[in-house]
Formats: C-alpha cells, sequence, structure tokens
DNA sequence: TTGCTCCTCACGTCACGTGAGGTGGC
DNA sequence: TTGCTCCTCACGTCACGTGAGGTGGC
C-alpha cells in the first residue's frame, strides 16, 4: 500500500498574502511582532497550516477591533494545551471578559449601523429636494 | 425694550473635552488638521456653536470608521449648503461602502461568539474530568 | 503667592506603507 | 543573462498620547 499521509501542504508569504488580502509587509509585521512563526526554508519564509489559521484568527481579531497585544493573548489562548485546572478557570474568565466585550462592540455597531441609515435618509430627501419627482 | 437677541454660548476647549469625552490635545489636533478654527481671545481658544456643531460632526465621522481626510471632505460637505446632487451621490456611496463594513464586523463577532461558547463548553468538559462528581 | 487652566513644542506609539538595495533559484 | 519572487533595513504616515516647560487671569 502506498502511503496515505497527505503532505501537509504550505504557502508562499504571497500566497497568504493573496488569499487573505493583505501585503506582505502585514505578515512579516505579524512576524515580527511574534504572532506568526513561519518555518525558514533558506531566507524565504514557508507557511504551515497552523500558520494559516493563526493568519486567519489574527485578521479576524483585527476586524473586530482588538489590538495586536490583545490579539496575541486570544490566539495564544486557541493554541494552548487543555491545561489545569487553574489554567482552565482562568480561561473561562477570559471568556467571559471576551464575551462582554464582543456585545458591547455588536451593540456600538447596530448604533452606528442606525445612525448611518438616518443620515442616508437625510440624504435621500436632500436628493429627492434636487429631482423633484 | 430689551435686546431680545440671545447671546451665542461658547465653550472652552475642556468644557467640549468633557462633552465629548475626548482630550485636549485631539481637539488640537483637529484644528492642526484643519477641520476646526476657534476664535482666539488672547492664545486661548473660544468655541462657537458652529465649531461645536462641526466636532460632533467629526467624531461621529470617527464612529463610522471614517479616516479624517475623508471626514474633512464629508463635514466641509454638510457645512456647505445642502449641497449639490454630485456631493449626495457621493456621500451616499461612502455609505454604502461603510455599511458593508460595518456588517461584515457583524459577522465576525458573531463567529466569534460561537466559538467563543465552543471553546468554554470545552472547558467546562475538561474541568468535569478533573473535578468528577 | 498659589492654583487652575490654558498654551506650544516635540518626541513616542501603533500598525503598517513605501521605497532602496540586494539575494536565490527556475 | 533576464525575470520573478523573496529578503532586510529604515524612514514615512496617521491619529493621536504624553510629558516638558511656560503664560494668564481669577
Amino acid at each position: 500500500m502506498h502511503n496515505t499521509r497527505v503532505p501537509a501542504q504550505t504557502w508562499s508569504i504571497a500566497e497568504l498574502a493573496a488569499e487573505y488580502d493583505v501585503t506582505l509587509r502585514t505578515i512579516r509585521f505579524y512576524e515580527d511582532r511574534g504572532l506568526l512563526t513561519p518555518e525558514r526554508r533558506g531566507t524565504a519564509r514557508v507557511y504551515h497550516p497552523r500558520d494559516k489559521v493563526r493568519l486567519g484568527l489574527i485578521l479576524r481579531g483585527k476586524r473586530l477591533g482588538f489590538s495586536l497585544d490583545e490579539i496575541a493573548t486570544i490566539v495564544d489562548m486557541y493554541d494552548a494545551e487543555p491545561g489545569e485546572e487553574g489554567q482552565l478557570v482562568y480561561l473561562l474568565d477570559q471568556i467571559t471578559h471576551r464575551r462582554a466585550d464582543l456585545e458591547q462592540r455588536r451593540r456600538d455597531i447596530d448604533e452606528t449601523l442606525r445612525e448611518l441609515a438616518e443620515v442616508e435618509a437625510r440624504c435621500r430627501a436632500d436628493l429627492e429636494t434636487l429631482r423633484p419627482r
């Protein structure tokens, strides 16, 4: 029988940049901040599935408005081991905080969407007065 | 008869900062960028109703995620008359982009909340295995 | 005189953008 | 040899934060 293990896929920095629509500089910057640790082949960076998943998490964290420092904490939490009781309790506590934070952000977004709708309505009304009928 | 004209109210920089919950530095920075042009009494800044309204518009623009350059364009549009058709269409276009962005962020938040719930469940399950019964 | 509030530099920070100048392997 | 992709500095940018050091009027 042939080997059933699928060789784990890897990506170049340009491939990841294209897939997530960010610049090479951005990806290198995250590495500089310790958020990514790709393999090196010579001087070139080689990204494994784990790196790709982490980049996805980082970018979502950014869309959620977290700083890179906060994102580092969160991503490492995702990555970490099951851990002992103290660690689990700590993690549950962090989750509680994080949830409250996210729920506040969602409220902010909803309010902003309402404000946008208002501005848009005024805009359309003004357009009507300029283009009667 | 006494003069019926109400003397227009003015504000100090600290009063505006307190009312809108921003720092003095922020307000001075907006002036440096040409977004505000308060009166000067000696070296001190005196803000008139028009300045206050503009500051409110600037901060809403920020909440909506616009850059100060974009905000300058928009606020000057608001200030300059109802505006002509091209300006209104431009603003509506900006609003459309901004709304798509916010809706994406809300989807991200919802997804993260779901994942958080999963991590929490695994966490509680792990705790159970450590503290049976 | 002491506080308080205001002021103007001006350097620091965060998250990258943007060249400059150079290397490696198909 | 030529292209292409990758690399490492390193300065620039945006929206302020954060002192340092000083002025003005109640």
